[in-house]
DNA sequence: CGGGAGCTTGACATTAATCAAGATCGGTGG
DNA sequence: CCACCGATCTTGATTAATGTCAAGCTCCCG
């Protein structure tokens, strides 16, 4: 069934019985380890726009979304800031910082109704002690992250925005899609035009224009953050490049 | 020739002994440990323009650079391809698809004569299982790499060529600079035109009028592979970006 | 010497950014 | 309920940055 998140499920208050949990890293522990992560757990409600962290403060433990959306920016002082990844509910948010031992190096701002948990670093840094499979976890993960801001580097450079847009909604069509029986595409984008932008590395203007440049083409209808996808081949399409015959 | 390695330092042929690896995530091995990992460890000379690993090969270990500059690419189908990092020697190599566990991702192309050690896949794990700070060493490496990367994907969007070109040069300075009295600095850069243009994601050509812009502005002049930077502060500004005051 | 890869330069094409209005949407207070 | 407001989205005209294509050049290596 490829309908990820259409209704957030009931949260349990503690982390032993998380039903987030066994798809995280936190799921190589044991119920003893849980409850005592649980014991200093906080958890707290961030409405879209406000931020779970920012760049520069101090990173003193773990961050995992139990119900919304999540975008990591980095930005440089001068107004610029690139959309690096978006964090969904189930996944553990700023770790990246936590293992440098370092400030926060990015943002994290909520783009939907947000609820994050927030571990205590002491207690994490037990565990990643006492327990290898937790580190190896996160070693996993972070290899995953490194792996998608490389292609997104490749990419950057490879390919315009046309193909670089219809990778994203590729991307997003997992969570925020829904085929109906003719296997006709319906997606809510989660973001907005600014936040594709920065996803992409383009400016507002001509992502809209690559937009109504698919739609002149057929390849989708846009109503807002909705997208109407007639046919997923011609979307996967744009993905190619033309290259000539040998 | 453009000596890219000043001097090289004679590496011992192994492991517990080895001048390196206080400055790696081996460092937190015991000398028990090392010993068990030498007694499988393979060493390989590679070639300038060869591969120590490639695209889609099984990843059966890790690799660690003893003397030499091996770019790390990733490409496309369509013959794009970009450099997404340099390692150097006394670094580890190749880790990120290990942990992975996933086939290369990436190449890995020796730029100078490079010798490369490698380790056993199955000690390795042995030794992250059992040594926790092992892992946490790589966690932080890989933290870095992953940094290094977004910003490389927000530097991408946010400065042009130039700025950029700036950027990396700089960041080649402390290996590959030396500054004489007068704090004028020389650079041998260890990479070819099209390895900087695969590093900015710009082609050749731009790279070379950039280079020649530099020149015309007096920031820089250029031979060959080898920069001469009168000024460091002049380079220096064109990282900045024009900013409008308030 | 000769040949090829890498480098350089020029002319030109193209993509995407910039600047400048509008249009639309969503919330808010009258 | 409606009018207004700011934020977001859209569109058009123009420009700037960079890519593309096509030569020549240079240097190293056989």
């Amino acid at each position: 069934m490829p309908s990820p998140s259409p209704r957030i499920p009931r949260v349990q208050n503690n982390c032993p019985t998380c039903p987030w949990r066994p798809g995280t890293e936190l799921s190589v522990l044991d119920r003893e380890e849980a409850t005592s992560l649980d014991r200093k757990r906080t958890r707290v409600v961030v409405m879209p726009g406000q931020y779970v962290f920012q760049q520069g403060e101090a990173c003193l433990g773990l961050h995992a979304v139990a119900a919304g959306v999540v975008a990591i920016r980095r930005s440089d002082g001068h107004g610029n800031s690139a959309l690096v990844r978006l964090v969904h509910a189930g996944q553990t948010l700023g770790y990246r910082d936590f293992f440098a031992r370092s400030a926060y190096t990015a943002d994290a701002q909520a783009l939907t109704r947000t609820e994050v948990c927030f571990l205590d670093g002491e207690q994490i840094r037990c565990l990643l002690d006492c327990k290898p499979q937790f580190s190896l976890r996160f070693l996993e993960r972070m290899s995953e992250d490194l792996e998608q801001a490389e292609t997104s580097i490749l990419q950057q450079t490879a390919s315009p925005v046309r193909a670089r847009f219809a990778t994203l909604v590729l991307a997003l069509r997992e969570r925020y899609g829904k085929a109906d029986s003719r296997g006709r595409l319906t997606i809510d984008l989660p973001m907005s035009r600014r936040d594709i932008a920065q996803a992409l590395g383009a400016r507002v203007e001509t992502v809209v224009r690559t937009i109504r440049a698919l739609e002149a083409d057929g390849v989708l209808r846009s109503d807002g953050r909705r997208l109407f996808v007639p046919d997923l081949d011609k979307l996967l399409d744009e993905v190619e490049q033309v290259e000539p015959a040998v």
